[in-house]
DNA sequence: TGATTGTCTTTCGTCTACAGTCTACGGCGC
DNA sequence: GCGCCGTAGACTGTAGACGAAAGACAATCA
């Protein structure tokens, strides 16, 4: 028996490269989402190919990959030009965003174990020390996987998929704003739990309505200044 | 001036192909849902290529797309398989249909003006007549036209991508199994008319809701013959 | 002076060719 | 006879090259 010979994780599935044109698709969806890629910037093929150090193919192949995601805009025979979110489209995401996420909550409570629910409670705490250390960038990654571990307890992968698209683009218009939105979130996150582990699917669409609706106001209260 | 030399539409605009890759997109897509190409087929990129008459790139991009989109499943260095879905799948992705639709129908109920309740009343009574004659794809055809009225009326262009999404994979599991439940569901689109005319958000959602559950239910209820 | 047209550059769309990897089959040893 | 190894075939992944369309700019003519 092969297994018993080695110990257990041992074996790191031999890091292969993985095809490129999904290194190329990360590369570029991480440099948009930083905004080294400014929205509406002309993205050559060329340029872009170079820069990373492969041939145009995967470039493409990932372009084509985000234009079907959102992320850049594909006009024929002219190329591919960083997406550019307007206020209605933000607003419009926020709405679909909020309907998801309500919607996970309620399947959450109705399946969740005890596991989950701890596992709940432990990403709650350490966003609450994140928040007290003012660590900005862990506490909105704590959060994505609080949301995140909600849509694995909904149970529902369509759902999980199309909330984890939403959810992206989402971030990319509201990270500049969301830094200011930090322990009221957390706050509402416990309520949340609760609701969840007991079994009330009514309470927990309703808070996690009301807690991404509060995220969407503080995002038109942000944008008008 | 130009325009005044030239009859009103007799530029049209010249029918121009279009990128390949679309119209492969396009065949492949075809092909999928009139099952052509049956779930779990391997689909050789060169086979594709030659039969459409074109080179494997178009056909990568076309797959690519596809791939994101759900229709097939790509494998590393393995290629491409028709997506093979599973009952679990099926009840997931009318659930999030249910969910889309029914936020639509509320947006629409909101929004709606005579002009689109007008346009509603059209499909309606294409629809009918359709039943009365027996023609299946054409009241197919008809009912997917009035959930996109809907859409359009909702006014959320985010919530309409998704939603024509979900829609298409839907009818993909469920065509064979839909051609049964015609008459019914024409009424239940006029009574949905009904709500949306008089702008009352809850009976609309809730029509959609329980009208789009009937579509699961008969989908279970078929998958277990 | 203004519009129009011709040319030129840039970039995309597509094709062909080559290298890497997985699968299947046949031979070899035990 | 059974299992393992090696080889061959097929397919994908990537690279490079060619043709074509779109936009910019300058020259020409009314």
């Amino acid at each position: 028996m092969l297994s018993a010979g080695l110990p257990q994780g041992a074996v790191p599935r031999l890091e292969r490269p993985g095809p490129l044109r999904d290194r190329v698709y990360e590369a570029l969806l991480e440099l948009i989402t930083t905004r080294a890629l400014q929205p509406g910037q002309h993205l050559v093929e060329s340029e872009l190919a170079g820069h990373l150090g492969v041939s145009r193919q995967p470039v493409r192949e990932a372009l084509q990959r985000l234009n079907t995601e959102g992320w850049v805009d594909l006009r024929p025979a002219q190329g591919a030009f960083v997406h550019e979110p307007t206020e209605e489209e933000a607003d419009q995401l926020l709405t679909v965003r909020t309907l998801l996420e309500a919607e996970a909550a309620r399947l959450a409570a109705g399946n969740a174990d005890s596991a989950g629910i701890e596992v709940l409670e432990a990403i709650l705490a350490e966003g609450l020390n994140a928040v007290d250390a003012d660590d900005v960038d862990t506490a909105v990654a704590l959060n994505a996987r609080f949301h995140a571990k909600i849509m694995d307890l909904a149970g529902n992968a369509v759902l999980a998929e199309l909330a984890a698209q939403v959810d992206r683009r989402v971030r990319w218009y509201y990270t500049p704003v969301a830094r200011q939105r930090g322990e009221q979130s957390w706050v509402e996150h416990r309520e949340m739990i609760a609701a969840i582990a007991a079994h009330d699917e009514q309470l927990a669409t309703r808070l996690m309505r009301e807690h991404t609706e509060h995220t969407r106001r503080s995002y038109h209260a942000r944008s008008k200044s």
